[in-house]
DNA sequence: AAATCAACGCTTTTT
DNA sequence: GCGTTGATTT
């Protein structure tokens, strides 16, 4: 076997990680270091050195794009498809197993997927259901509540309420919920991890035979897994099994949603005799770059450590520009895009990053008036569009008749004379009987309870149209059966006649919905099952990355968290202020700091050639305007690689600045937004003026004390 | 049952 | 300041 291929591209630390010996592996990649190579060569290295069959090959991603950019490279190592081997995210892994192992994992067999926004809309029903305050009861807190312990592995019966009342009640809330979800046949994400995980830990004889099964479990982005993922692969790997664990605690931005960057310091205890390998030579960006996001990187305590570098060139400095204003921010963007563009580059090679979404319009509305190309990335996916739950719904009712989220969603839509009145009639029933709304509607219908007569007959109809759906639908092919719904329904009229601005993108993102039916081919334990649910559980989990007009030449606009994983030439990270990044709800702990300290070095290490830091001294927020320090993360670059661009481009100063110009109200060189400095409060900015000339009082913001009012003759310009 | 109005709230995101 | 959501109106 010539293994050449495997390692020719590979530099020697990459090369030692990959062919080392079996046993558990710890990769500590730098950005930029060829994290994915080295797993994706591992993979092809156990099966043609160490003659592993691909059958007993595990790999987790956590993301769908991820884990088939991963099947691709290592199909295209092998030069044959990778039958046997499972590449997957954890959720995905996870559902074939419970798909699988539906009985002892005790699921029904069709069990469906609930989405965050579904599982969100059973709480807000429970808790209505219960008469609790919606105001002290928000369901997005229940949901946190639930979605964490279950993220840590606890069930309700684990849960001590500590005779705290509040806590009491989010406990019995989660009962509730189980109870639910097991009414209707559903799990949600989590569940799907803890099921997985419970049915490994509780049935010794399948879990062995898994464990002889994959030998080899290798998970990419390890800082990110949460306890119960770290648990699952436990689990697995057992101690026979052969982790490889890759991962950069630098990167570690999901601490919010449950990740433990403490996993890479827990694997080391948990496997003694692991081999610890480090990637520390980045391919991507230059010199400059490289040292700046080090010098950022090293004010975070407790790193596990490691130091970029590259043979490549030093390159310009990281550019910094403070902008009069957000427009302002984005007009130097528009100026320098174009000068990249005018030189030959392309619009695909920038991104634009930025903090949070809302970021995003001021730039887009620059980019529309320059007739700059842009895509933004993020927002509503495809299968989570109102129209498409809808269709869903309809869909999963026809397969599923105990589905209760999908009944409620559907059965007055479009509207046909069953209002809230008699809905509660059933939701009553329902409960009373302990049966899900679509038996108690039939009870109800026969006569079991109060509906008036015109209620009766509607939902009569209802009922009726789901049945002759589910007749009509069976033996047509999986397109055919999501058209004829979407059709027989009602649905598809229901927005024609919805001319408002919305209603035709809606009818065309049904025709979609057609298409993505017809092209679609169930993977793995999918085709156990009949298409349209494997079709369903599909749309779930995968909830949409193929954007079909991604390929014009267009600016990248994103989040930082967005940007993780990707490079290119050219970064502007934007909105470089105290309060808006680091934001200012992870000011006040000194982890969530650190957190956004990371997300800041991802960002720059995400850029080849150029970076730019941008910030505002004046920025339209929530309505107001506002005005913020430059971020601290600016003065923790080595200067010696920032250079201050002059401002060349300047948009019309708002009123305020011109008047104060003109009437020069102050001592020299101060202004509204500009930067003071005061003998015992430090440094900060000018907030707001009153009165004139030097008798003038300031309110400014202080980058310590917090904002205060004062004589201005007690500060001096800075 | 549609339409209009007031209230709210506002990091980050995948599955 | 804007978009979403729930309540109230007609």
């Amino acid at each position: 076997m010539d293994l050449s291929p495997i390692l020719n591209p590979l530099n020697e630390a990459q090369r030692e990680a990959v062919t080392a010996p079996l046993g558990p592996v710890l990769v500590l990649a730098g950005a930029g270091s060829g994290k994915t190579r080295v797993l994706t060569h591992r993979i092809v290295w156990v099966i043609q050195a160490e003659g592993a069959s691909p059958h007993g090959i595990l790999a987790v991603t956590f993301t769908n794009k991820a884990a088939g950019e991963m099947r691709g490279r290592v199909e295209q190592l092998l030069g044959v498809p990778g039958g046997g081997l499972w590449i997957g995210t954890f959720h995905g892994l996870a559902h074939r197993l419970l798909r699988l192992h539906w009985r002892e994992a005790k699921l029904p067999q069709g069990f469906q997927i609930l989405d965050s926004e579904d599982q969100q809309r059973l709480i807000k029903k429970l808790i209505r259901a219960q008469n609790l305050d919606e105001a002290r009861w928000v369901p997005r807190e229940v949901q946190w509540f639930i979605n964490s312990n279950k993220d840590e592995g606890l069930r309700p019966q684990h849960l001590k309420d500590g005779s705290d009342p509040t806590r009491h009640q989010l406990i019995k809330l989660y009962t509730e919920y189980e109870v639910a979800c097991a009414r209707a046949g559903v799990v949600d994400f989590a569940e799907l991890l803890l099921r997985a995980f419970e049915l490994w830990r509780d049935n010794p004889e399948l879990l062995a035979h898994y464990r002889r099964r994959f030998r080899h479990v290798l998970i990419d982005e390890f800082q990110d897994t949460n306890a119960i993922q770290y648990g699952w692969m436990k689990l697995l790997v057992g101690s026979e099994g052969y982790p490889f664990a890759v991962g950069d605690d630098d990167q570690s931005i999901y601490r919010w949603r449950g990740a433990r960057v403490e996993n890479l310091h827990q694997f080391r205890r948990d496997f003694p005799t692991s081999k610890l390998y480090r990637l520390e030579q980045n391919y991507r960006s230059t010199g400059a770059i490289l040292s700046a996001a080090n010098g950022l990187i090293a004010n975070n305590s407790g790193r596990l450590g490691k130091n970029l570098w590259t043979s490549g060139e030093r390159g310009d400095p990281i550019r910094l520009y403070a902008a009069f204003n957000e427009r302002d921010e984005a007009e130097f963007v528009s100026h320098r895009i174009r000068d990249w563009v005018a030189h030959g580059g392309q619009r695909r090679e920038i991104a634009i990053l930025y903090r949070s979404n809302a970021q995003s319009r001021v730039f887009e509305e620059a980019f529309l008036s320059g007739r700059i190309p842009y895509k933004v990335y993020g927002g509503l996916r495809f299968f989570e569009r109102a129209e498409i739950k809808d269709a869903l719904a309809y869909l999963r009712l026809v397969s599923n008749r105990r589905d209760d989220q999908s009944f409620e969603r559907v059965v007055n839509l479009p509207t046909r004379g069953i209002g809230a009145k008699s809905l509660d009639v059933v939701r009553e029933y329902a409960k009373g009987a302990g049966c899900s709304l679509w038996e108690a509607a039939v009870a109800c219908v026969g006569g079991g309870a109060s509906l008036g007569p015109k209620a009766a007959v509607a939902m009569n109809g209802f009922l009726g149209l789901i049945e002759r759906l589910a007749r009509e639908v069976n033996g047509l092919a999986l397109h055919e059966q999501v058209d004829h719904v979407l059709q027989s329904s009602g649905l598809i009229e229901h927005y024609k006649r919805d001319k408002a601005d919305r209603g035709e993108a809606r009818v065309e993102n049904l025709d979609e919905l057609v298409s993505a039916a017809r092209g679609f081919t169930p993977e793995g334990m999918e085709g156990e099952l009949p298409p349209l649910e494997a079709f369903l559980a599909h749309a779930v989990l995968e909830s949409g990355e193929g954007q079909a007009d991604a390929w014009e030449d267009c600016v990248q606009m994103m989040t930082l968290h967005t940007a993780k994983g990707l490079e290119f030439p050219m970064v502007f990270l934007s909105g470089m202020e105290d309060g808006l990044f680091p934001h200012q709800r992870s000011l006040n702990d000194i982890d969530g700091l650190e957190e956004e300290r990371r997300l800041c070095y991802v960002g720059m290490t995400r850029a080849m050639k150029q970076l730019f830091l941008t910030y505002a001294e004046q920025r339209r927020l929530h309505g107001v305007d506002s005005y913020a320090m430059p971020s601290r993360f600016i003065k923790e670059v080595p200067e010696e690689f920032i250079e201050e661009v002059r401002p060349r481009i300047q948009v019309a100063r708002p009123a305020a600045f011109t008047r104060m110009r003109s009437e020069e109200p102050l001592m020299p060189g101060m202004r509204l937004g500009g930067r003071v400095r005061h003998g015992k409060f430090g440094e900060g900015v000018i907030l707001n003026v009153e009165g004139n000339g030097p008798t003038a009082r300031v309110q400014v913001n202080f980058e310590q004390q917090g904002s205060k009012w004062m004589m201005v003759q007690y500060l001096e310009p800075l």
